[in-house]
This record gives C-alpha cells, sequence and structure tokens, in this order.
DNA sequence: TTGCTCCTCACGTCACGTGAGGTGGC
DNA sequence: TTGCTCCTCACGTCACGTGAGGTGGC
C-alpha cells in the first residue's frame, strides 16, 4: 500500500532513532517484524511502523518485559491491549512511585552530607556546639523502645528491633534514619538508648518547625555521643538558653559517604529560646 | 567491635530483604563484602551493613549500573560521594523525567483506546456523526505543511517530514499524533493533507476548550476520511450548527491496540454552536 | 544417619552490543 | 576492484537466578 516508502534497516534506524542490533532483535523475538523482507533478504519497513515502536520503547522504558509487551502486541484488539493496561496500570504506579521514592532519599541524603562537609572543618577536636537558625524538617516516629536496664548493646539492639519492625510500621528505612529523645533531659540521662528511632522521609507526619536551634555535631560511631550531652548542656547554662521539645539526631556522614568510621559525624539538634532574665525589662 | 550480633547470610538476607544470590554476587564484584569470613568461610555480616546496602539498592532502582556504585562505594570519602551525586543528579532528574513522560503516555493511550471501544459499537457502517460534550483537550503543534498541489502521497510523505522535525521542535512523538486543520472547510476541500500534525502532549501548550462540539467517527486506514466530512457538513446545516475553530483529528484505535487495520478508529472534532435562529425571539 | 545451612562452580536469562565473515549492487 | 549496505552467527555483558555437588556442626 505504501510500497514507495520502504525504509532499509539503516533509514529506519536513523528515522526512529532505535539501533540496528535492537530492531534485529525485534524481528528476531517476533516482535516488530519488518513490514516485508527484500529478494536479497533485506529488512524493509514502512514509516507508519515508529508508531508501534515508540510504543514499545514507552513500555520498556517502564520496565515491562518484551515477552509481555510481545503478549500485547501479538494478535492484539484494542479490548486485549485495554484490559492489559488496566492489569498493568498498578504494577506501573507502584514503579513510579518507588522511583520518586528512590529520588527523594538520594536528595535527603546528598543534603546531610553537604551539611556534614560544611560542619566537618569547623570542629574543634572532635566536637563543635552552636546555635544556628535550622529550616523545617520532617520525619516519622518509630515505636518507642522499651523502657529497660540495659546500657551498652541496647542501641544496636533496638536499631535492629527498629528495622526489624519497619515495614509494619510503614516506614522506610532506605531514608537517613536518627535518633529521637523525648527531651534534652533524656538524652543526658542515656545517650547510648535513644526512646525512639526516627526516618528522615521528607513526607514524614512529625516535623522540627524552623526556627533557632542549639546544634551538636561529634564524630564518633553510632550511638557514641562521648561528652557532647554535657557540652551542649554547658553552652546552653552558659548563654541563658532554655532548651525546649524534643532532641533528634542524624548521622551526617556515615557508612555511606565514608569507610572511615572515624570520620562518621552525627548532629545533635533541641530548639533553644533566649531565656528571660530579670534584667531584661521592656 | 559487635561480635556479639554477627548474622549468617540467610540472617542478613531475611533482615535487609535482599536475596542470598544479590548478597553472593554483591560480595563476588567486591561492591558489599561480609563484615568477616568465619572459619567454615561463612559469609557473616552485621546489621549496619544495611545501610550501605540499602543505599546500593537506591542507586540501583534508579539505573545507576553497579559499577558506577561500587566506583563510588570503593575508598569512599565524603567529598567524592558528593561529587559524584552531584554529576548524577542532572542524570537521575531527567531519566525520572522520562519515566513520568512514559507513565503520561501510556495514560494518553488508554484513553484513547477506551474512547474507541465505547464509539465502536456505536457505528452505523463505518460512521457515527453527533454532537458530543467533550473534556478539555491539550496538545501541541506542529509546524505547517507546505502548501502544494500534491494529493494521494502527500499525507504519508508529510507525516514522515513530521517525525523527522519532531526532535528540533521538541515534539515527543511518542504521544499520539494527529491531524490539524485550521477551519472546518479545510478539512472539507483536502482531507487527505492536515495543515498541521499536532502531538497529543497533555502539557502542551496549545488547547481545545471543554464544550460541544461536532464528532464523527469513522474506520479507515491513515488519512482516510472517506465521506466523512461532506456528513458531518450535513449534519451541521441540518441542525443549524455554526462549525467554529479548528478540526482536530485523532486515531483512537490503530497500530497500537489492533493489528487489523479495518478495524483502525478515528475521531474528528471541531467546536459547534446552534445557530440563532430568525424566529429565535427573546 | 538425617537435616540444615553454607560453600563454589557452572550454566541460564534478559535485552541487547559487538565483531567476524560473507553477500550483492554500483 | 573499491566502497557501501546488508545478512547471519557467535560470543560478550550486565545483574542476577538456579541447580548440582560437596562440606560441616548438631
Amino acid at each position: 500500500m505504501n510500497e514507495s516508502t520502504l525504509l532499509s534497516i539503516k533509514e529506519f534506524s536513523k528515522f526512529t532513532g532505535v539501533a540496528q542490533s535492537t530492531l534485529r532483535y525485534y524481528d528476531e523475538i517476533g516482535l516488530l517484524p519488518p513490514f516485508r523482507r527484500g529478494e536479497n533478504n533485506y529488512r524493509y519497513y514502512v514509516p507508519v511502523q515508529i508508531i508501534t515502536l515508540k510504543f514499545i520503547n514507552v513500555l520498556t522504558e517502564l520496565g515491562v518485559p518484551l515477552s509481555t509487551v510481545k503478549d500485547m502486541s501479538l494478535r492484539r484488539t484494542p479490548e486485549k491491549v485495554m484490559d492489559l493496561l488496566n492489569r498493568q496500570e498498578a504494577k506501573l504506579n507502584r514503579r513510579l512511585d518507588e522511583l520518586r521514592t528512590a529520588f527523594s532519599i538520594i536528595h535527603t541524603l546528598r543534603g546531610n552530607i553537604r551539611d556534614g562537609l560544611s560542619a566537618d572543618g569547623l570542629l574543634d577536636g572532635d566536637l563543635l556546639v552552636k546555635t544556628q537558625e535550622l529550616e523545617e524538617t520532617r520525619y516519622i516516629l518509630g515505636p518507642e523502645t522499651p523502657a529497660g536496664f540495659k546500657t551498652a548493646p541496647a542501641f544496636y539492639e533496638e536499631f535492629v528491633n527498629f528495622c526489624n519492625s519497619a515495614e509494619e510500621n510503614r516506614i522506610n528505612i532506605r531514608y537517613p534514619i536518627g535518633g529521637y529523645y523525648k527531651d534534652f533531659g533524656s538524652l543526658l540521662k542515656s545517650p547510648g538508648r535513644p526512646d525512639r528511632f526516627i526516618s528522615y522521609d521528607p513526607l514524614g507526619n512529625s516535623t522540627n518547625p524552623a526556627g533557632k536551634y542549639l546544634v551538636g555535631y561529634n564524630r564518633g560511631y553510632y550511638g557514641e555521643f562521648g561528652d557532647l550531652p554535657q557540652k551542649m548542656s554547658d553552652y546552653a547554662t552558659e548563654r541563658g538558653l532554655e532548651l525546649k521539645g524534643p532532641v533528634c539526631v542524624v548521622y551526617l556522614l556515615d557508612e555511606i559517604s565514608t569507610e572511615n568510621p572515624e570520620r562518621f559525624l552525627m548532629r545533635t539538634t533541641v530548639r533553644a529560646k533566649k531565656r528571660r532574665r530579670n534584667n531584661d525589662c521592656i
């Protein structure tokens, strides 16, 4: 019907932007045979075949295996294609969601490393305590860790428990995981055992509002605060800062960004407000 | 340091949700070796390794090859990881955009097939003309096809030209492609040669507003309208309809949804308004 | 001995990419 | 003859999955 516009495989490849080897493979598996073969056994395509080819491209890009695409293409009727698209829709939606999440995780990690690097050089020894204006942070609260008398191995055990229970609590542990203490006193009392673990999921329902925070940076392995809590406490007393609300801890530099545990860097944050002193008159 | 919490490969696999074969493969290529080997040569992992593993999962999900992930993991420093993430960001963004687009294309195609199927049974012979309330449709206008005296092969030639020039016009030809006539007169004059081709991209800047349309459905191969334009014209005259603005054509059932060209189904739409007659008094 | 987990090695799979060696018309 | 395009066939690659056959502690 349109013999006049037959395209050789090279022409069709150029026209569609799909490699010759791919076109031969699609022919081989019977997914997209050429319009006809020449006497010399050459493959000849017609331009409209670009429509089917682009449709195949779209599906493969979404992770649909070629065998499924072939099922859909072979002896296809609108009803069958419609049916398959309907059945695929949920899958495709889930896949797209996963990808959006993956990207969001990368973004969150990048932000952490950036913050970690810019604080890294400023540490005095292994510590840095200062007040800082922070932007809003969102996260998901894990379940309360059981109150107990354990000390050293508790952090590790609780971390494992948190990971194991993550799925049923709808927590994605691929976001950075941090520690949470219900108030500063709780951190001082048992720094090695957070009251909860939290996931820094930017779609989380818990939030640390934007504002002024007392921030402590320190190097150390998971759960090892050294004398950071005491230093933060001293700093607050000296400057007349009132520490309110929960304390959140996050690893800015960890497993992911460095092999060397000595470079691990954590950040501890708690809301701080200037205490009104007696001689503060209006 | 945490020998007490060593996990066998089975335990670590269960803990992380990653298959044993995958863990062995990651060890083999040196991407994620176990914490240490036992005397029996067993692999033993420690729970924190879940963090690195999940990071690997996230990157592979975004299509980053394991060799790149390995480059990032091996002798990693925060600076190198940051640098690589920065360089990857543009790529990852592009990839995510492609996936969103792919999904949007599937959605558009599905809508077309649905409309095609519901009209399919109603055709009288090979035709159906009626007025219909349509929702807003968005599309991108291709360049004007050159005015010429050609008739039959013009459609095909122009289609090829449109596809070839699509990229430089920033048109994604994986969306359904349709015909565009500047007004109904233009369709009547030369139905086989649209004034432009258009791409039904839902993010397009051109739009057919929601409202009342004269709609013609007919079966036929690309560019074959039969006597549809005349039938639509007659219908408009009989009902006192004024046809305004451009005419848009789309293939609801085509290559993609059916092998049988006899089932190809196109839809021609043009805005219609009831003509005010003399005896219409207020 | 039985059952369990672990090991290595080899081969399969999916969607191609990459030569190697040969053909056919100007 | 030279240059060009096309062909088939075989093998490589990437990220695993799947047995097969063997080990080691209760």
